[in-house]
DNA sequence: TTCGATTTGTTCGTATGTATT
DNA sequence: TAATACATACGAACAAATCGA
């Protein structure tokens, strides 16, 4: 007999992982479900331990790793929050460059295109999609001490977005998966980027205010959310005289 | 009265810690001081436990962040174990080249030049030296399905290798970290990383196959120690035209 | 092959400390 | 001040993996 099944957490079919590995799984659906919005407070440890029927540690062990994955965020004496994607969450985790003096910087975003379209083969296999399937195509110029410094390439699937259109776009308040998240609740937890060097041509030299032929850094970034789904697929051209790609796996 | 001096950690010494990160650090002082080689199982939890009277549970949440940091290693039934430079770890955590097809290889490496010389400026800020200390400086060429895909400049102090020679280096059975750490006792544990796009010169274009012009991925890496002391200074020039720089943030 | 000792992994429970409201 | 919530620390019991007798 499993603990699990003691425990009542699923009564007569055995899991095969520890308790805390289920009471994990079950927060993050409660999270995909939306039960907890981003940045509300999910319900306290002790609650978490009544409704599950397990003891305080086995939840404290439970959200330590959905914290490790900066999914949730403790503050002692507030509460566990759903982590929002807020600038300063966006500038730290998921944007990686930095002036040659190690400084970073919020970029300046404008959207230069958005167009509809169909999902290529490639983008369908890295999105999970069938070829052809409908995708939105947004185009942005990020700028640095007002100078234009990457060209983001976005595409993402149309169905997972209903209703984006430029001007919902254009005039969000926070950032691109800021958007995601509270009007789609899209939660962006993970990106996986691979990196090349390539040269400007003409067209991609002139928006970035550099000749053709200068090197360029090539990002191709893929973004997921729960259970390893892919939810954007993102293509940067960076101008690296003034700014370099920061790769630091941090400690605790 | 704090917890510490209760249980007797730092009898009178107010530590301003937690009990946790006191037994952390002075396994990791032990570490620092070679009591466990690399390799070697550290003792067991409970005779940690015993030595510094504390719980196990205690040590486990220190042992805990060491693991977390990979620096140790835990297997249940053996013990717990000092991480080593081997292959597959270097693969895994220090090496981020993969195919454009995404598999993972281990590269060929042949060392072009072995040099004494003395920190320039830019090296002993990075590398926490006074300039003019003296330094090896290696080239290697990396080779990837037996193409040349990478030069690796390194720059290390030479007083923390004392009899470091061109036949040491080339001889080596293992990793360079993997060396670093069995014959000097220096432990690389952490990498940053600064990359950017820059272009092939002649010389270089010469070494890895291809024309002068073509864009290359620069690398800039600051490997570090305990107590993120830097030790080595990198810097690697790529061709990736079928290679790429692979940046994940893993999950637990 | 079996068994027992050892070691880490999981789970429980309790008490107390510390930060927030 | 009091209540709430997370953080730390302790101890105990059993599970699971390993290893050697």
């Amino acid at each position: 007999m499993t603990l699990a099944i003691e425990a009542g957490l699923s009564a007569g079919v055995p899991t095969g992982h520890p308790l805390y590995k289920e009471v994990k799984q079950r927060i993050t659906r409660g999270l995909m479900d939306g039960d907890w919005r981003p940045g509300e407070a999910i319900p306290s440890e002790a609650k978490l331990a009544e409704r599950f029927q397990v003891s305080v540690g086995t939840v404290r062990k439970a959200i330590d790793e959905l914290v490790a994955e900066k999914i949730l965020l403790r503050q002692q004496g507030r509460g566990t929050f759903v982590a929002t994607h807020t600038l300063d969450r966006t500038l730290f985790y998921f944007f990686h460059l930095v002036g040659k003096d190690g400084r970073k910087e919020t970029p300046g975003t404008e959207m230069l295109t958005f167009a509809h379209g169909r999902a290529d083969a490639q983008e369908a296999t890295q999105l999970g999609l069938s070829r052809g399937e409908r995708v939105y195509r947004i185009r942005n110029l990020l700028s640095l001490s007002d100078e234009p410094v990457v060209i983001d390439d976005i595409v993402i699937p149309a169905q997972l977005f209903p209703d984006l259109s430029p001007a919902v776009f254009g005039t969000r308040t926070g950032t691109i998966y800021g958007l995601y998240q509270a009007r789609y609740g899209i939660n962006v937890i993970r990106i996986a980027e691979r990196l090349s060097a390539t040269l400007a041509d003409d067209s991609v030299g002139q928006l970035l205010g550099v000749q053709a032929g200068t090197p360029l850094l090539s990002i191709a970034r893929l973004a997921y959310t729960y259970n390893d789904q892919p939810v954007e697929l993102r293509h940067s051209l960076v101008d690296t005289t003034q700014h370099e790609y920061l790769s630091d796996l941090v400690k605790s």
